[in-house]
RNA sequence: GCCCACAUAGCUCAGGGGCAGAGCACUUCCUUGGUAAGGAAGAGGUCCCCGGUUCAAAUCCGGGUGUGGGCUCCA
């Protein structure tokens, strides 16, 4: 007689073994309809787990996050049937729920086309209208192996061989379809609704590992109803539309040509734009006592040796090599060069800390698929600084740190920042004991400054742990931009000290932190989280001054000559066109702010002023427009 | 680096073994207009590069480069 006690804490008694199936039935009908899975004293179950003792439960709906989950993984596995069903050799591995969707890796020789998607989605299609039930075997483990195997099903056998031999294993039937899985999974293929959509075909690595086989991935996204479906799609166009490759042609900012992949061609506008983040920048860290330096960008190979980079990162240093045999490489990164400069004299402890920036420009060469736009380059610039510290000194510092990032995040507009921290990784240098007391002194900075933070285990870079900074943008992506890094390994290696209070030397802690982290992605970032709508006091040109007929020339260069006298940047557009044909130039181009002049306002000395977004405008005297413009720039709103 | 796809005018793209195409942009002319595309004419090409097949290749095949979507990597 099992009591079954539900979230909202009521109990109800069932005179024999019951099910979540069962439960929810007898709560209501639509519960039972939109019932997917129940989550018994904790544990996630199938709808259909017998349930013979007394248990807390809760119903997971379609709707709610778990019960999306499963519906994703669902969708895999009736993708994986309808594969199996199509092209029955080939060879089936893992399909897990991923955020937004799901995916199915296959072993096959041939691989998949756009055309075979088509063909796949009707299947499953197929699939969920058949409505087999999925049914849950608990087998054993030998036999399970043995099973797939004769079935043709390598990859399935590999993966049991790994699982305990005290472990039960589970398969999960749906029609001719027999699958390893943990589960849970719904019912019926029935329950799986119709609210997904397979996108896009890529490979990817057995067990993720790039020495291993290449399978087919078919990569799907699937919604509890046709709603959300519509929702997501929708904004993956809105993200086609914010695209920074698109936008920094039509806003004329930069571009890319097959002679330098992976380094940006800056144009006038997207080279302001870029000067503008500088100025901020560098405004906001001087104002926190750092000094700002410049180091070479070509430094000896022996450098890189002492630091271990050479040793670490040579394949993906660019190197050049003189006349004379001399070997150099162009800087991927600029902590030596910062070193350097602080080795130059005798430090006291009296100095520290010592906060060395710079605006450096790097080279790396990154594989070249994993160029992407200026999101991932190989000429890029850090807003780089290093602090040389006591090891007392490491908790305010990087609490310092993180104001100044979080602060300046929040003036381009990002207000969701999540912070991860990264620790030690397998590879390495340093003692352990060298790494416990740097990520002690992380985490203690943490929490001091009272910062939320996840756990990024293994993800440390090889000479210290790191605090990630991730900012989502408008549409709610992540991207990872600042870092602040504890670094008790480098001054060692490169032989950096100070005196103490006791006349010895010490080796001084390095914090290694970037803000921005690279310029260049940065504004790729800023660009799509504003979809071109830049604030004010960043958009390169912020006035456009366009004439209504040309008896308006002359004024117009009068304003604009103001405008820039103000020090507003300001062009201005005299050409023989209609003023609807400029407005509408201008917008597409996002100029933020134009201002129409005529006849009326070359009498009156006024402006006719149009915000981009704005279907209106609003006529003042120029004095006013510019002592307005001034405040918002000011302001940074 | 690996898998798949793509590469044609400044941009977006159509075409396709036998004369290189459209829209927008550009130049000139007409138009001087009141807030997201006024009209006409003109100019513009190594069809990514190198080979091969063929009487003939932008088109088919092979290799390379670049780009896109992923995988791996990211100091």
């Amino acid at each position: 007689m099992p009591k079954i006690t539900l979230p909202d804490g009521s109990a109800r008694n069932y005179d024999a073994a019951t099910s979540g199936a069962e439960i929810a039935a007898s709560i209501g009908k639509s519960l039972a309809r939109d019932a997917v899975a129940v989550r018994i004293n904790g544990e996630l179950r199938d709808l259909t787990r017998v349930i013979d003792d007394d248990a807390s439960v809760e119903i997971l709906t379609r709707d709610s996050d778990d019960g999306l989950e499963l519906l994703r993984h669902d969708a895999a596995h009736v993708l994986a049937e309808a594969v199996k069903e199509l092209w029955p050799d080939t060879q089936v591995t893992i399909g897990p729920a991923i955020e937004n969707g799901f995916y199915y890796d296959f072993s096959r020789e041939e691989p998949f086309t756009e055309s075979d998607l088509e063909a796949i989605e009707a299947r499953m299609k197929d699939i969920v209208d058949r409505d087999e039930a999925i049914e849950r075997e608990v087998w054993e483990r030998d036999k399970a192996a043995e099973f797939f195997r004769g079935i043709g099903e390598e990859y399935k056998a590999e993966i049991i061989e790994g699982i305990p031999s005290d472990e039960d294993l589970t398969l999960y039937r749906q029609g001719d379809f027999i699958d390893l899985c943990r589960g849970p999974h719904l019912p019926s293929t029935g329950k799986l609704g119709k609210a997904f959509k397979l996108t896009h075909v890529s490979g990817a690595y057995w067990r993720g590992d790039s020495n291993n086989e290449m399978l087919q991935r078919i990569y799907g996204t699937a919604w509890s109803n046709e709603k959300q479906l519509r929702k997501y799609l929708n904004m993956l166009e809105e993200a086609e539309k914010r695209d920074h490759r698109r936008l920094g042609r039509v806003m004329d900012l930069f571009h890319f040509q097959e002679e330098a992949p992976g380094a940006v061609f800056w144009h006038p506008k997207g080279w302001n734009l870029f000067q503008s983040l500088i100025n901020f920048m560098r405004e906001q860290q001087n104002a926190a006592g750092y000094q700002e330096i410049n180091t070479p960008e070509i430094m000896s190979r022996a450098l890189w040796e002492s630091s271990g980079h050479w040793n670490t990162f040579g394949d993906n240093m660019f190197t050049t090599e003189t006349v004379d045999g001399r070997q150099y490489a162009i800087k991927p990164m600029n902590c030596p060069g910062h070193v350097q400069v602080f080795k130059q004299g005798i430090t006291s402890y009296r100095d520290l800390p010592v906060r060395l920036a710079e605006f450096g420009k790097c080279h790396r060469y990154e594989p070249s698929g994993a160029l992407h736009g200026m999101m991932r380059v190989r000429a890029f610039t850090q807003d780089d600084a290093h602090i040389f510290c006591t090891p007392e000194q490491i908790t305010d510092e990087s609490i310092a740190v993180c104001d100044l990032i979080l602060g300046i995040y929040r003036s381009f507009g990002f207000d969701d920042i999540r912070i991860k921290f990264a620790d030690r990784p397998e590879a390495r240098v340093g003692e352990d004991a060298v790494w416990d007391q740097a990520e002690a002194a992380l985490i203690k900075a943490l929490e001091a400054a009272g910062l939320e933070y996840t756990h990024n285990p293994g993800e440390g870079a090889f000479y210290g742990p790191k605090l990630e900074f991730v900012l989502r943008d408008a549409i709610g992506r992540d991207w990872q931009c600042g870092t602040l890094q504890v670094d008790l390994n480098m001054p060692g290696r490169l032989g950096a000290s100070y005196i103490g209070e006791d006349g010895n030397k010490h080796l001084p802690v390095m914090l290694h932190r970037a803000i921005f982290g690279s310029l260049e992605r940065f504004m790729g970032i800023l660009i799509e989280h504003h979809a071109g709508n830049l604030p004010l006091w960043l958009a390169p040109v912020q006035v456009k001054v366009l004439t209504i007929t040309s008896e308006a020339d002359e004024y117009a260069d009068e304003v604009a000559a103001e405008l820039r006298a103000r020090g507003i940047r300001a062009e201005t557009d005299l050409r023989n066109e209609k003023i609807s044909y400029k407005v509408r130039e201008h917008s597409v181009a996002k100029v933020p702010v134009q201002f129409a002049v005529g006849q009326r306002e070359l009498e009156n000395r006024t402006v006719a002023m149009r915000r981009l977004g704005s279907k209106k405008q609003q006529v003042m005297p120029l004095d006013e427009a510019i002592e307005n413009l001034l405040s918002e720039v000011e302001s940074r709103a």
